[in-house]
DNA sequence: CTGTGGTTAAACCGTTCGGTTAAACCAGGG
DNA sequence: CCCTGGTTTAACCGAACGGTTTAACCACAG
């Protein structure tokens, strides 16, 4: 599990290249079945290429799925720092930041399962890059929060649990959705209320979550 | 992956049998690898028991993985319905819904990556049973809120969101706290905060929760 | 003493999987 | 026209893995 990048790193940016389309199809593998679960068979197939093609182009398992996590969770990483940047006061970033995960994560649906396997074992793959990523986000948030706190809107919080409190609402609420709509058995009653929320998850979790903190 | 149960539900109940100790050993594996990163003969291993015992005593392992996660889960989901049964009035209902979890989960630190990632892969391997007992969950907690929002003491909210909301803020916390506590780089101004909740993530959570969904 | 049920050791089987290799192919550029 | 770099095909390797089997072992009960 090393963090190594591709070999050729100017294929990826060029689209269609076969660089390009292995690391997609490996996005989606990866996705579905973990790292464990996923053969590097299947990858060469999705991507239209041969299995050979994949090794010469980009390496080993290990290297291919570092590539992965990070080209996944480093953007989304960046994506969130810049949106807070942008906004001004400390609700209209919490808004931001909440928003620009969700649609993030409605962008590309392979988000989910990768970054929550990944917390769940403990984050032994993970990239340094996306640590440091992920830090910066943090470290953002604390100051938003502290902002906030300073002009006595904001309770004082813990900027972790807080961040937590939002990646596993979202995370756990697009996976869990995808599970309790297969479940054709339980109470129609459940069912109901989520239907109108589906077009605003953003929105309630933003809602939610200001209600939370706000003094 | 199939639903069975084992062969010999007598020995799970006597504990330092043989059975008993298999899945005990199996639930640790999976924790850590995830279904398709365990291989049999580490359980065998961790188990001190030969694996031939091990396929003796429960079979293959799809069965063995079903029993440990109905197990795990099926185990807190009792709780919680029992625990919201003995609680009166929506805010101390509440209460105790968030306080079974996160006692369940710091009682046996495995339950947060096999449910993490379970969600993440879909529930392609949730037993039937497990799914229930989930579902008996949400309609409690559905009575819940609704009782609360008859009161005026809750706005209305979606049963599914919130218990997405406490799990993945609960599960998330936990695990990613490890994560976080690995790195030594990270900035110290980030770890202060949280020092003085780490006594009492159960209540913190169950403030930010009231507060949010709280008329 | 004899049966019986759980346990062990160790070999074994068939398959899969990650990864390699070698030879041929095919394009575009000099 | 040939060189070159990416690509394919297909065979191949060695290891690991899930699972089975067989024979022996051991403790305890009848």
């Amino acid at each position: 599990m090393e963090q190594i990048l591709i070999k050729k790193e100017t294929n990826t940016e060029k689209p269609g290249k076969t660089a390009r389309k292995i690391l997609v199809a490996a996005r989606a593998v990866f996705a579905e079945n973990g790292y464990s679960g996923t053969h590097m068979n299947e990858i060469a197939l999705r991507a239209g290429v041969n299995k050979a093609t994949l090794y010469y182009q980009i390496g080993d398992k290990d290297t291919l799925y570092a590539n992965v996590i990070h080209q996944v969770v480093g953007n989304i990483a960046q994506n969130i720092a810049q949106a807070i940047a942008h906004a001004n006061g400390p609700e209209e970033k919490i808004h931001a930041y909440i928003n620009t995960i969700v649609n993030a994560v409605d962008k590309n649906p392979e988000i989910p399962p990768i970054m929550m396997r990944e917390v769940a074992s403990g984050g032994a793959t993970m990239p340094r890059v996306v640590l440091e990523d992920i830090a910066l986000i943090l470290t953002i948030l604390a100051g938003v929060l502290e902002e906030g706190r300073k002009k006595s809107i904001f309770i004082e919080t813990s900027p972790f649990l807080i961040h937590m409190m939002v990646m596993g609402t979202i995370l756990f609420y697009k996976k869990g959705s995808l599970i309790k709509d297969k479940q054709s058995w339980i109470p129609e009653a459940l069912k109901v209320h989520d239907k109108k929320l589906k077009a605003g998850l953003a929105k309630e979790v933003v809602m939610l979550v200001l209600k939370a903190i706000k003094r």
